[in-house]
DNA sequence: CGTAGGCTTGAGAGGAATCAAGTGCGGTGG
DNA sequence: CCACCGCACTTGATTCCTCTCAAGCCTACG
C-alpha cells in the first residue's frame, strides 16, 4: 500500500494488517450499525457498499475492488453506516484502526497516506454526486463503464473489456437509475456499435465513442 | 473544535490556527486546481462548494455554515478539486494541514478529530448520494430544508425558521433539479401549509408534515 | 427437462425539463 | 425622490425522458 518507506517501517505495517478473512460471494463484510474497530483493504474480489432504509429499499454507494479501502465511515460514529457485501469470492485484510492510528502517528509516510486515502474518498464521491446530479440515463452508464474499465486497467486488465461483477438492478441502484433503464441504455450502445454485450461480458468496441457521450455530459 | 484536552495542547492548536481570513460576499476561498496547503474552518458565514466544468455548467456538491471544514477534497492531489465560495460575507481560520499533522502525530484527541471530521464528510456524502440517487423533487426539497434547519438549529438559531443563502438556482444544483423545479415544488409546500415563503425567509409551519415528506422518501 | 432468476423489450403513465411570460424587489442614476 | 433596470423568482404550457407495469427470453442449475 505504501510508496517509499523502510525496510523496518514495511514490517511494522505489515504486523498491523497480517490478519486476513475471506468472505463467499453474496455474504456481508459488515452491516449497518455494527460497531467499528477495523477498516479493511480488499486483496481479492469485488464489493458494493450499500445504505438499506428500514423497509428494504437499498442504494447502493459504491463498488470496490482490489486495493481499495472498506469501512472509513464508521470512524465518526464508531459503528458502520453502511452494508459491505461481497459480490464474488474475496479476500480481505483486516486493518485494526487504532493500531493503524498509533503506527502512524510514529510514520509520517503513513499518516500521509491514510490522509489521502480518506480525501480520494471524498473526491470520488463528488464526482458521483456530479454523476448523480446532472447527467442523463446514457452518460451515467457511459461514465460508469468508463470509469470501471478505467479503474481494472489499472490493476492489470484490458483496457477495453470488462466483466459486470453486479447486476443490472445493482447499476442501476448505484446510477440512480432502474434496472430497466439500464437495460435500455446497454442495448443502445451495443446498437450504435460502441459496445458488445454477451450478458456481463462487455466489450467496448468504439473507445472514442464511449468517451463522446462522458465528455457530452461534461459540457451540459 | 477538540473536545477534552489540557490547556497546553489547546494552545498548541490555537498557534496551528491562528491565522484568519476575511473573505467578501460572493468571492471565492480556492479554485479547483489551486495547490493545496490549507484546510478552513468557517467561523462565521455560509459558503458553497461546486465542481464546474470546462464550459461553466456548475454542479454544487455542498453548503457549509460555521464550524463546517473546507478544503479536505485537496490531500490527494495536492490541489484542490471544487471552488468554495463564500454566499456572504464570511470569516474563516487558516489551517495549515502539514502543521496539522504534525501536531496531531503528537496529540492523540486532535488525531482522533482530524479522523472523524473525515469520516463525517463521507457519511455526509453517502445521505447526498441518496437524496440524488432515489428521491424525487418534493422528498429531496422537503430533506433539503429538513437538514438544514437541523443544522441551523444546533448553531443555536430557531428550529423552525430559516433564511436561504443561495439562490433557487444554486438550490436546484445542489438538489439535481432545475431551479423552475425547486421553485414550483416551494410553492406546493407552502399551498399544503407546511411552510411559509417570504422571499428568502422560509417558516416551517407543520414540521411533522415536513418530516412526513422525509420519511415518505428513506420507505421508498 | 423444468424452473428460477436475471435480463430484454414493449406500451403507457408520470414527473421533471424546457420554453416562455410575467412579477416584484433592490439598486442606480437622473 | 422617483423612474428605470436587472435579477431572482413565480407560474403556465408543452415536451421528453425515465419509471412503471407487463410479457417473454435466455441461461444456469437442480
Amino acid at each position: 500500500m505504501p510508496q517509499e518507506m523502510s525496510k523496518s517501517d514495511l514490517l511494522r505495517i505489515e504486523a498491523v494488517i497480517s490478519r486476513r478473512l475471506k468472505i463467499k460471494k453474496g455474504t456481508t463484510l459488515f452491516y449497518w450499525g455494527d460497531p467499528f474497530a477495523s477498516i479493511y483493504t480488499i486483496r481479492v474480489g469485488v464489493f458494493k457498499t450499500c445504505v438499506t432504509t428500514q423497509d428494504g429499499r437499498i442504494q447502493i454507494t459504491g463498488f470496490q475492488m482490489a486495493g481499495d479501502i472498506l469501512g472509513l465511515d464508521g470512524i465518526v460514529s464508531q459503528h458502520h453506516t453502511c452494508d459491505a457485501v461481497a459480490l464474488e469470492d474475496a479476500e480481505v485484510c483486516v486493518v485494526p484502526f487504532h493500531l493503524l492510528e498509533a503506527l502512524s502517528r510514529e510514520m509520517i509516510a503513513l499518516q500521509h497516506h491514510v490522509h489521502r486515502i480518506m480525501s480520494q474518498k471524498i473526491v470520488q464521491d463528488q464526482s458521483v454526486m456530479l454523476l448523480l446530479g446532472s447527467m442523463r440515463a446514457d452518460e451515467r452508464v457511459a461514465t460508469f463503464l468508463s470509469t470501471l474499465v478505467q479503474r481494472l486497467h489499472a490493476r492489470g486488465f484490458s483496457r477495453s473489456a470488462l466483466v459486470l461483477r453486479m447486476t443490472r438492478e445493482e447499476i442501476g441502484s448505484y446510477l440512480g437509475l432502474k434496472l430497466e433503464t439500464v437495460s435500455r441504455t446497454l442495448s443502445k450502445l451495443a446498437e450504435d456499435r460502441i459496445i458488445a454485450i454477451h450478458r456481463r461480458q462487455i466489450d467496448i468496441i468504439n473507445p472514442a465513442g464511449l468517451q463522446r457521450i462522458v465528455n457530452a455530459a461534461a459540457c451540459r
